[in-house]
DNA sequence: GTCTATAGCCTGATAGAC
DNA sequence: GTCTATCAGGCTATAGAC
């Protein structure tokens, strides 16, 4: 029930999470601190206290919807594309195009570099829809005869998984102002992606091999 | 001239990076401290200022070896394996084992976590020099005819950086506790390096094409 | 929901005795 | 080179008035 009295609250919740994200961008990761969100918010900090009831209660809500739109986003941009190898390119993409356009969430995802936070079971959710998402893909790729069945494996989500990640890593150490498609690395993904039939070659024709 | 005094005074030197690195390890690269560091040598805090004038000072001491140690890891696999492909792989390989056994100080040198530190010019020296010995084992590479000309390039080392980059990632960020060759990322490195004449192939035989 | 006030911790760093 | 003492500040979080 959304009266104006919880709108106005969920308003205050939306900013304070707006603020601590821009906290980190700055600060980095660890340098969060519910003191200096309040200092931006113009209020102190027992305040926020009535919107989170701890530091760790705010990062956990920004993993939370971090993980959440990471995926959404990877998936829409799956499910505008050609069924299989475009699709997970595609997706892969708008994930990669995402995560360094939100590069402070991006290290709370992945880098762990908080030791007192660890995310909570349902936080961490999306991420295992987002593995299940890309082997999905692979095999939609196998199906359609553009790779060949191996292709159809953990083993090939690790090394397109492994792909996107060394293109993020480096860009995000080497390149902190460029976003997706400038600089040296992430340009280099779609060549990355179009070896990948080199690496699982489709087979030719004969749909029944081997009973 | 090491006499008994200063080498005593190297060995605390010594002592008090062992014991930062192991903070660093257990409570996150920022979570470093000079009371905590103090704690574990048994002294108090000021005491360490006769050995370090700060914090910073620790971190940059701490990176530079680090930065210094895994050049020479890497060199000196690349020096005996055969020249060309096999050196770039085993020499990469040695940095990727190096790395998982220094989580705390690889995330130091690559993932800048601290936003008040920055190495210094000196201390970021041997980089450069890792870029240049791959660079230069790619030529070899291209050489022998285990690759095409264009292996003779900076985006070249781009890619192979992306690999080692991709598996080191992924290998911290999902399995902590186990090291090279353990896993699902890191035995995926040869195979990716594997790769790399399918994107680069040879020329064959003729030595001297397009004048 | 906001505030003041405060408890109770932590930190980096310095001065100066020994 | 070690210490005590201390400065000056940061932080999370709570109690309780308004």
């Amino acid at each position: 029930m959304p009266d104006r009295r919880s709108r106005r609250r969920q308003e205050t919740i939306d900013e304070i999470l707006a603020i601590a994200v821009q906290v980190m961008t700055e600060d980095g990761v660890t340098g969060l601190s519910v003191a200096e969100v309040a200092r931006r918010l113009g209020v102190r900090p027992p305040s926020l206290y009535k919107y989170f009831p701890s530091l760790v209660a705010i990062y956990d809500e920004i993993y939370r919807r971090g993980a959440q739109e990471h995926l959404a986003i990877m998936r829409d941009a799956m499910e505008l594309s050609q069924p299989g190898l475009p699709a997970l390119t595609a997706g892969l993409e708008a994930s990669g195009r995402w995560l360094l356009a939100n590069r402070a969430v991006a290290q709370l995802l992945f880098w762990r570099p908080v030791p007192s936070f660890e995310p909570s079971a349902e936080a961490f959710a999306p991420s295992v829809e987002m593995v299940a998402l890309q082997r999905a893909a692979l095999r939609d790729a196998v199906d359609a005869k553009q790779l060949g069945r191996e292709a159809d494996s953990d083993q090939a989500v690790f090394v397109v998984a492994t792909f996107i990640a060394g293109v993020i890593t480096l860009a995000m150490a080497n390149e902190p102002d460029l976003e997706w498609g400038e600089g040296r690395f992430t340009p280099a993904f779609p060549t990355l992606m179009s070896m990948l039939p080199a690496l699982y070659p489709p087979t030719r024709a004969k749909s029944r091999a081997r009973g």
